[in-house]
DNA sequence: CGAATAGTGTCTCTCAGACACTATTAT
DNA sequence: ATAATAGTGTCTGAGAGACACTATTCG
């Protein structure tokens, strides 16, 4: 590699250096609450989202992958960049921009971690109660428009029921009444010409996500 | 500063950190075309986006303004961030973070630059022409239902007229007759009471932009 | 049968977009 | 008067939301 030099003619490594770590938002839906994943902090007991250095070598979404798979045993998912935050006074330990990512997963997935119900979390170690803010809202906006975008149903076949008490526990202000979320949603769903077995009533019929779904 | 470890054990300092470039997509509009402000590369002729590399205590804001000032003498400017572009190929100077941003700016307050209309900027060093992209998705985004929201048009009382034509040159492919745009935007705009002089035709009501407006 | 859930017909309101008209100025 | 621009009344169609109804199952 030359050392090129940039255009007030320092070359690249004459720049000290941010570390760069990734701080990552697992939303998920358990107990029909939309929930956080939360780490404990050993050094003093407070509580804060999970993340990890950026590796030599590394790309961010690798870091989160690697960060994901060492704090809650996940793997294969898609997370979203959502921004860099990088006061300077953001960590004690030093200079260190984190970009925030947040990843949905569903519930069943997260094995042996502590999830918290968004409404409930208390105060967050350094920016991170920021980091949170933003990824439920752009959840809440995936959400919107779109059947479960980030698969938070799995892969079986759901229920329009299923779909709608999904979409409310992502967000409870969610306007509208059953007809108006079908009406929204059906066309964007594949019918599996299956229905429900065993169940009170009318037995509803099954679907999947469309392919063409983000 | 104590050196804290993280919960793998390594220190801070142990990590080889990457540089951190910004990278900014400064839009305007002149002569009735959306263009961009573009710098030739003295190493090997090419074009890119004006940046830098971010420095010892340095808040990536302050790195864009750091970077317009030098390169477009243009200083006040609030910058948006786009995203993080993390390939590890993207930069053969080695391993480089750019933090895209985007500025929009009145094509008057720039001087002695390079400004191309965004529909015939050729190809572009490292991966700028995706943050082009990402910047003018935005930026057509923004102007979509707001009036004016970066400034474009300066302080002066502007017509609807201008107004529109502003709005009309960031995206030529914006629905809607005069009409529609009127009532989308007048609500949006404070009436200073005076009108246009000097012109033809029945004399424009002159407006600014309302204070909440971001 | 009644309870429970699935699904639809239809009304209302709002709003984007279009069209056509009126209003006010300069030449 | 004519050209040119400003501004408005009104129609249409699409879509969100609400209400009420029908449909199908279990117990």
């Amino acid at each position: 590699m030359k050392n090129f030099r940039d255009s007030s003619g320092k070359a690249l490594s004459d720049y000290p250096r941010p570390s760069v770590a990734v701080d990552i938002a697992v939303l998920t839906v358990v107990g029909g609450a939309l929930s956080v994943l939360l780490v404990d902090d050993p050094r003093d007991g407070s509580r804060r989202l999970p993340g990890t250095f950026l590796h030599e070598g590394e790309v961010l979404a690798d870091a989160v992958h690697r960060s994901l798979a060492d704090k809650a045993g996940v793997a294969g998912l898609e997370p979203v960049q959502l921004r860099v935050f990088d006061s300077l006074d953001r960590d004690s330990r030093g200079w260190v921009l984190s970009v925030a990512h947040l990843v949905a997963v569903p519930a069943p997935l997260l094995g042996g971690v502590t999830l918290v119900p968004v409404t409930e979390v208390g105060p967050l170690a350094f920016d991170h109660a920021a980091i949170l803010e933003l990824a439920v809202a752009r959840l809440r906006a995936d959400y919107a428009e779109h059947p479960d975008p980030w698969g938070l149903l799995g892969d079986r076949p759901f229920t329009l029921l299923e779909l709608e008490r999904l979409h409310r526990a992502v967000d409870p202000e969610r306007p509208g009444r059953k007809d108006t979320f079908r009406r929204l949603m059906e066309p964007q769903l594949v019918d599996t010409g299956e229905l429900e077995q065993g169940t009170v009533g009318k037995p509803a019929r099954l679907f999947i996500r469309s392919r063409g779904d983000s």
